[in-house]
RNA sequence: ACCCUCUUAGCCCAAUUCGGCAGAGGCAACGGUUUUAGAAACCGUAGAGUGUGGGUUCGAGUCCCAUAGAGGGUACCA
């Protein structure tokens, strides 16, 4: 019986999903276990191999501790909403939950062919209004919630108005906005309810305030942070520029420190934890006020502000201002500035904050800045110095002023070298500095001309500089993190609405009852005329609540990382329709065992995963802290793109040739070896070639296609060019190119002659990212079709460590299809004289036999039993397919077909084969599915060697082997060895200074 | 600029928490069997002293220091 992999892998994806195999329970006496991918966005490009290198791990993960007796839930779902798909419908008017639809299909009918096995019923879309119901339901909830430091976690709005009714704010310890301002009990009672709603949305944790944010004009949205790469937005490449908005934020902030303690205890990569840690960026430091100089210019704006207060790490360097500067956004800086400069710093604050990220980032190292005319009064000597405003000062950090130390700060030096501005020394280095150069930034040396500070070491002048400070009462201590609060609301069509309406330009939620607040339907998905989100166009789309009147619905729609953050609490529960999830599914399920997925989400999606389970977990909603205990980054599989180098006509045949030339239209194609051999490089783009070069390559040509227009004696030479293309990577193997498929990828080759190598074409390779506009997209489907499933999830492995990145080369695949293959001959041994199977497909039923292993046979058993399992358990997949090639290997030698050897290999194997695995259980009789038939155990007793061959070394270098018993003592060891002639004739005579025995390893013997 | 990861045969990769004979596997190569030929299959052969320089050790691919190269992340964070 043939190996037929497409009827097989059919058979029992159908079976699987009829039999609903690998369906979650509820409740059972089994220990549960929680894998989880992470959440796909269904692109219209479909999967491509890189992407199913996780979803194979995980699944190979899930699939073995079903075996390993354990409740196992492994779910997929999709998070639908995306700009993606609403561009694509803003360009042909379809609605994006048609192309949302026919994506998935898609999707779905690629993973299904690989034989996932995820529990399906328990699919989730972010799209689905049965979903985001709980989504606005979640908002609603942060919604009404502040962030009490006192009790150090998030409380239900309501405590703080009973404080505000009983005492006002002034004794309120919460996370709340910088600029809130302070009332009494009295106050709060006699406040109108717009002003109640303003005092409050200082406090709410989902709240509509002012914030820059990331204006991507192009896509008429605001980006997150980590939506903009490059000061362009990841998706689409557009310029982004920063913006003062109003806008719907998430006070993720109010979690920093939850956010960054909280990594301890998760089992994740360092470098994640890193970049999480990064991101957070927390900084103590210590705030102080400098009191400015004189009268404001501009007193009528706000009088009782006169003073900077800035943040520095560095508060021990305090006598080494020399001037002030503040973001060209803050708000002091026109109440600063003096009539003289008002005209330059108004120029100049124009142009800072129109100017996009991208040119921001782009001149780094270009300085500017201005004076503003102002001084501040230095707290301790009294001295005036200069305000300045600097773009280098960002308006988001800290208090968005700094206190410019020169001599000590790497930007401040080059501001002040640029401005010719004093850079006073405060600080002895304990090494050789020339502050001219550079500044002295390491917190070591002495203090100096620093008055109280003077002679103490820098760690010693910052705790002195705080007391001091502090004292003066112009500062204190403060830690600072450089994470923002995160933008929830963006001006698109294709996200969930925000459950909001607006009553006397008020903010009200809706009410439990009346979510979902359904997307409505709309007839562009543009913003309207008067740059109002699409969701301004639902015809009668107004909030008509029960007691009477009509008012707006809120405009914005949420984030791509609304849906996903708290997805993976929805798949314990999928369909409740009563709660986001019931509590008893989510006291069952926990949190996620094991989350695998890309290292792009590292500082979006998985900081606002943990800051909702954080939330959730304050209101009692749920019991965890963190939503993934352990989580892996599979790597990126890089494409493998394929040149072909087309030579430019005009630069080989002269000028004197022009008419014959234009009439040759045929392109030619040289092999890729032969350029290099005439050129020795294969960048020849308008490259001067002498003579010699060019006519062996005329000649070449020439030669091959005698059609080929004649050369002109004397043709002027023209530079050489020849063109490196992409080739499709579909049409290419092992580099060689198939000529005929190539001259009938596209109309303009089908007449191209090739200057071949040996008969060959040889193509160039580059390994980039795996992209459509490089045509070196290797789409599962096609592997799938040429070799199976099986031998794609195999391979797919096979590749190497999981969390590497590597680039997609299918030269190996053929040995992993052989693998299979003589895995499955090993089954059909042919009767007649105990040799193989004719693999031609010469007909011979399955032939097991039910006779005792051997002793090899079970050592090599039990040996791929241990080692499967070490394996699987380190996540070190590669290793165990080689593994099971070995022990395939070896049964094959010993031509064993015993059911004790071969069934146990079949389920060590089923994870990552689990149609062919299914197969051969089948065939040796078993009704019910391998899928669930227990994970053999490897016994150590059939492990154990009655010998070892000992290496012998002498000072560290082996010599010889000696075969001695296991069983022997290290005692023993030294004797049996120091009695062998051979040993004897190494040491020449000379007594051993030391001999190292480790039994079963080694014997150094030390002269 | 900073942080993280990696570097072993022509190529992909092993050598496991805890240093102990550098190789178990696959591709490619070479030789053979089978085949009209090709493909496929099967059997067999050969091939590196671990990027570089130093150190610790009886012993280093593995640990430490320095350095080079490749990949990834972050980026004026006071």
């Amino acid at each position: 019986m043939e190996y037929n992999f497409t009827e097989i892998e059919k058979k029992w994806q159908k079976y699987w999903a009829t039999h609903k195999t690998f369906k979650a329970e509820d409740s059972s006496i089994k220990p549960k276990y929680y894998v989880l991918d992470m959440f796909p966005y269904p692109s219209g490009a479909g999967l491509h191999v890189g992407h199913p290198l996780g979803y194979i791990a995980s699944d190979i993960m899930a699939r073995y501790k079903r075996h390993k007796g354990f409740n196992v839930l492994h779910p997929m779902g999709y998070d639908s909403f995306g700009l993606p798909a609403e561009q694509y419908a803003i360009q042909t008017g379809q609605h994006p939950k048609i192309t949302t639809e026919q994506n998935i299909a898609r999707y779905r009918e690629q993973m299904d062919k690989i034989g996932f096995s995820f529990d399906w019923d328990r699919e989730v879309r972010t799209s689905d209004p049965e979903y985001y119901k709980w989504t606005q339901w979640i908002f609603i909830q942060i919604f009404n919630s502040w962030y009490n430091k006192n009790s150090d976690k998030a409380e239900n709005i309501s405590s703080l108005i009973n404080e505000f009714e009983a005492n006002g704010n002034t004794n309120v310890n919460a996370v709340c906005d910088d600029y809130t301002k302070q009332f009494t009990a009295a106050d709060w009672k006699a406040f109108s309810e717009k002003e109640k709603s303003d005092a409050l949305m200082h406090y709410r944790i989902a709240y509509l305030g002012e914030a820059y944010v990331n204006w991507c004009p192009a896509l008429g949205t605001v980006l997150a942070n980590d939506e903009v790469k490059d000061g362009v937005s990841e998706r689409g490449g557009h310029p982004v520029e920063r913006k003062l908005m109003k806008q719907w934020s998430m006070r993720i902030t109010a979690y920093a420190q939850r956010l960054l303690d909280g990594l301890e205890t998760l089992d994740w990569t360092e470098s994640l934890k890193e970049s999480q840690r990064y991101w957070i960026g927390r900084s103590e430091g210590t705030s102080v006020k400098f009191k400015i100089h004189g009268s404001l210019s501009h007193p009528e704006v706000n009088t009782n502000l006169n003073e900077i207060e800035v943040f520095t790490t560095r508060p021990d360097t305090i006598f080494g201002v020399s001037f002030v500067t503040l973001a060209p956004e803050h708000d002091l800086v026109n109440k600063v500035t003096t009539a003289e400069q008002l005209a330059v710093v108004e120029e100049y604050v124009y142009v800072s904050k129109n100017r996009s990220e991208r040119e921001r980032q782009a001149d780094v190292t270009k300085i500017s800045g201005v004076f503003t005319g102002s001084y501040v009064e230095h707290p301790f000597t009294g001295k005036q110095i200069p305000i300045w405003v600097g773009d280098y000062v960002l308006a988001g950090y800290g208090t968005g002023a700094v206190m410019a130390v020169p001599a000590h700060d790497e930007r401040d030096h080059k501001f002040a070298k640029h401005f010719g501005l004093d850079l006073p020394q405060v600080i002895t280095p304990n090494k050789e500095h020339d502050f001219d150069k550079d500044a002295w930034g390491e917190k070591e040396g002495t203090l100096i001309n620093s008055d109280f500070l003077n002679g103490l070491e820098v760690k010693a002048a910052i705790k002195k500089a705080i007391e001091e400070i502090e004292k003066k009462k112009i500062g204190c201590k403060k830690i600072n993190f450089r994470l923002r609060d995160a933008v929830f609301g963006r001006q698109r069509y294709w996200g969930e609405p925000i459950p909001i309406y607006y009553k006397n330009d008020i903010p009200y939620a809706l009410s439990d009852n009346e979510l979902p607040l359904v997307l409505p339907e709309v007839d562009k998905y543009l913003p309207t005329e008067d740059g109002e989100p699409p969701l301004a166009r639902a015809k009668d789309w107004k909030y008509r609540p029960a007691e009477g009147g009509e008012f707006e619905y809120e405009l914005s729609t949420m984030p791509g990382w609304a849906g996903s953050s708290w997805y993976f609490l929805r798949y314990m529960d999928a369909h409740n329709g009563s709660e986001f999830a019931s509590k008893k599914l989510m006291n069952y399920w926990n949190n996620v065992d094991l989350y695998i997925g890309g290292s792009e989400h590292a500082t979006g999606h998985l900081l606002y995963v943990r800051f909702w389970t954080k939330f959730l977990k304050d209101l009692g909603y749920i019991n965890i802290e963190e939503p993934a205990q352990k989580l892996i980054n599979q790597g990126m599989i890089q494409g493998r793109s394929s040149f072909v180098y087309r030579i430019k006509l005009a630069s080989i045949i002269p000028l004197a040739n022009v008419e014959e030339r234009i009439n040759y239209d045929k392109q030619v194609f040289i092999s890729k070896n032969i350029i290099t051999k005439i050129f020795g490089d294969l960048k020849l783009e308008g490259v001067k070639a002498d003579n010699v070069k060019r006519d062996t390559l005329y000649n070449l040509i020439k030669e091959n296609i005698p059609d080929f227009p004649d050369k002109d004696a004397e043709g002027p030479l023209t530079a050489l060019t020849i063109q490196t293309l992409n080739v499709d990577v579909n049409i290419v193997e092992n580099d060689i190119l198939d000529i005929e498929k190539f001259r009938n990828w596209r109309e303009e080759y089908k007449t191209a002659e090739f200057i071949l190598d040996d008969g060959k074409y040889i193509c160039g390779y580059e390994v980039e990212k795996m992209s459509k506009s490089k045509y070196n997209v290797v789409s599962p489907d096609d592997i799938g079709e040429k070799f199976g499933a099986d031998t794609l999830r195999l391979y797919e492995m096979f590749l190497g460590p999981l969390e590497q990145s590597k680039p997609w080369n299918t030269n190996g695949i053929t040995g992993v299809s052989g693998f299979l293959k003589k895995l499955w001959r090993l089954f059909f041994l042919s009767p007649a004289g105990g040799g193989v199977a004719n693999a031609t497909g010469e007909d011979i039923a399955i032939n097991v036999t039910d006779s005792e292993p051997t002793k090899g046979e079970l050592k090599t058993l039990h040996k791929t039993i241990k080692k499967i399992t070490e394996d699987i358990e380190r996540f070190s997949f590669n290793t165990s397919v080689s593994n099971f090639m070995i022990c395939v290997n070896e049964l094959t030698e010993a031509k064993c077909n015993k059911r004790a050897i071969l069934e146990p290999l079949l389920i060590c194997l089923s994870p990552y084969a689990p149609h062919i695995t299914e197969e051969l259980w089948s065939l040796l009789g078993h009704k019910e599915s391998i899928a669930l038939a227990p994970f053999p155990m490897h016994n150590e007793e059939y492990l154990v060697d009655d010998s070892f061959s000992y290496p012998i070394s002498f000072n560290g270098k082996m010599r010889l082997n000696i075969e001695l018993p296991a069983t022997l003592s290290v005692e023993e060891i030294e004797k049996e060895v120091m009695s062998r002639e051979e040993v004897q004739k190494y040491l020449e005579g000379k007594t051993p200074k030391k001999i190292i025995i480790v039994p079963k390893k080694i014997v150094n013997i030390v002269i």
